[in-house]
RNA sequence: UCCUCCUUAGCUCAGUUGGUUAGAGCAUCUGACUGUUAAUCAGAGGGUCGCAAGUUCAAGUCUUGCAGGGGGAGCCA
């Protein structure tokens, strides 16, 4: 029995063995034309473009013509042509079609015209059949692979770190329980608290918000590593750039200082626009031309620049000295706020900046303080559009200084023992940061909300899918 | 969570100072057309105006509550 093997179409466009059989398989997004001849372009989200079958309509049973609608299955056995119209160079002169899937065309909700990107939020289960989620999944899986590229050329080890966690220390954010006791009636000590040591760990657990500090267990010994995995946070975040699981990108460097962790994540970005670049061309023009023409340049202009370093404390200076007028007023302590780093990058320097050196009293425990008693040496990436991409910092490796700030924030020592035991036992100066994997996308992709990035996003009151 | 805007046909929207039978484009269906490119042309079908209550002779339109969504802010990645 005769056996051919499914041809992609993104390799039937580049071919040009004009004359050969093909099988081709895929989803049709259009069919037109007249009661001699049909037009399906047809698509396997092999690439953003579709292939054109071409369909003389005597030689195909009528009914089965029918059946070829915008969202059906086919597959399609024909022969490769020069294609005589415009639009493109090749297509294929069916010689034998079969439907493996029909679609209602009264009910299917994918028209062969564009729609409004919230309404392809409700039907996130159809939206990748879209050239704009095409594309988007096709960048965003180019990225995880960059990502990975990137860190195992330069040396680094992948760590996995933990999805359930039962340290709450992190102090990233709200998290999710994670538990197995009995909703409606739930184990109680005499105090009336719930009695966790009933619980499947025996201790309350949550869903990871960070691997960062099980990745800092992983440098002190690999040297080099780095987390790509989900992270959870309950936070009640209704923003165009947030979510409640999102993936996020932790490199952490035994030996690294500040200015190394700088260099790196400075480095790194570049490499992922340029990857995007080399790699992602089709779907970039295409989403250059239908959503943000600027895209490219804005890509292209963030590889060439020199990202500008500064302290928190010059940039409260800028700030103050811009004569601008400020929602919330801007002052040495202070947090900045999303107007002022826009001011920063998008206004004062035209490029992505990085801050440090930041009030340690807005910063987390773990990062290093300075000798001035004020500040530590944590680290922002600031990036048009999308303000902060990267927080990060060197870490504090002196486990008197660690203490300190420890019993400061009363965080509680039996949670931390095992972090605070790396700080005992052949500590080192090292550093690292966390990348948001959506909000790389976003930037990537020019798309303008975090859920159109990720095939199924999970936000307050959206778990559907 | 706060501020603000929105919710009318499958989709995107219009709908006047409250007034009789709620409109358009696209999509769908039927027909026409010998190579189309978001094909084109002609015709047809398609609506509990987000949900609930209220004001009024009369509510898509005004008021209140609730739900969902967009934008901005906070939290952050």
């Amino acid at each position: 029995m005769e056996h051919k093997r499914r041809s992609k179409i993104i390799d039937v466009l580049k071919s040009k063995s004009f004359g050969s059989e093909i099988l081709i398989k895929g989803w049709v997004r259009t069919k037109r034309g007249n009661k001699n001849i049909n037009f399906i372009a047809l698509n396997d989200g092999s690439v953003i473009h579709n292939l054109q079958v071409v369909v003389e309509v005597a030689r195909f049973d009528e009914n089965l013509l029918k059946q070829v609608t915008t969202g059906s299955c086919i597959s399609v056995k024909g022969t490769l042509v020069e294609s005589m119209g415009q639009g493109q160079h090749v297509e294929v002169q069916a010689k034998e079609i079969e439907v493996y899937g029909t679609a209602d065309p009264e009910t299917y909700p994918l028209q062969k015209k564009g729609h409004s990107l919230e309404f392809l939020r409700e039907i996130a289960h159809l939206r990748p059949r879209t050239n704009t989620f095409g594309a988007v999944l096709r960048i965003r899986h180019a990225m995880a692979y960059g990502i990975h590229k990137y860190f195992n050329d330069h040396g680094f080890c992948y760590i996995h770190t933990p999805i359930i966690t039962g340290s709450d220390a992190e102090g990233a954010g709200e998290m999710f329980r994670v538990t197995t006791l009995d909703g409606d009636n739930p184990p109680r000590l005499p105090d009336g608290h719930l009695d966790y040591t009933q619980d499947f760990f025996g201790k309350e657990t949550n869903l990871t918000v960070s691997g960062q500090l099980e990745a800092e267990l992983g440098a002190m010994a690999l040297s080099l590593v780095y987390t790509f995995g989900p992270t959870f946070r309950a936070e009640n975040s209704n923003t165009p750039r947030h979510l409640a699981e999102f993936w996020m990108i932790e490199p952490e460097m035994a030996f690294y200082d500040i200015n190394d962790n700088m260099d790196l994540a400075e480095d790194f970005l570049k490499f992922l626009m340029q990857y995007a670049l080399d790699h992602c061309m089709d779907d970039l023009e295409f989403l250059n031309k239908m959503y943000d023409n600027e895209l490219i340049d804005r890509l292209k202009s963030v590889i060439n620049s020199r990202f500008e370093r500064l302290t928190y404390t010059r940039a409260v200076e800028i700030l103050m000295a811009s004569g601008q007028s400020w929602e919330f007023p801007v002052s040495w302590g202070a947090d900045l706020q999303a107007e002022h780093e826009r001011y920063l990058v998008e206004k004062h320097f035209g490029k992505p900046v990085i801050l440090t050196d930041y009030p340690r009293d807005i910063k987390a425990f773990y990062m290093k303080q300075n000798e001035d008693g004020k500040t530590v040496r944590g680290m922002d990436v600031l990036f048009p559009k999308i303000g902060e991409i990267i927080g990060g910092s060197q870490r504090e490796e002196n486990l008197d200084a660690l203490m300190r700030r420890i019993q400061e924030l009363h965080i509680p020592e039996k949670d931390v023992w095992w972090y605070l035991d790396t700080r005992k036992f052949g500590t080192a100066p090292h550093a690292g940061f966390g990348l948001g994997f959506e909000r790389l996308i976003l930037f990537v992709t020019g798309m303008a909300n975090i859920r159109d990035v990720i095939p199924f996003p999970r936000a307050p009151k959206n778990a559907e899918f």
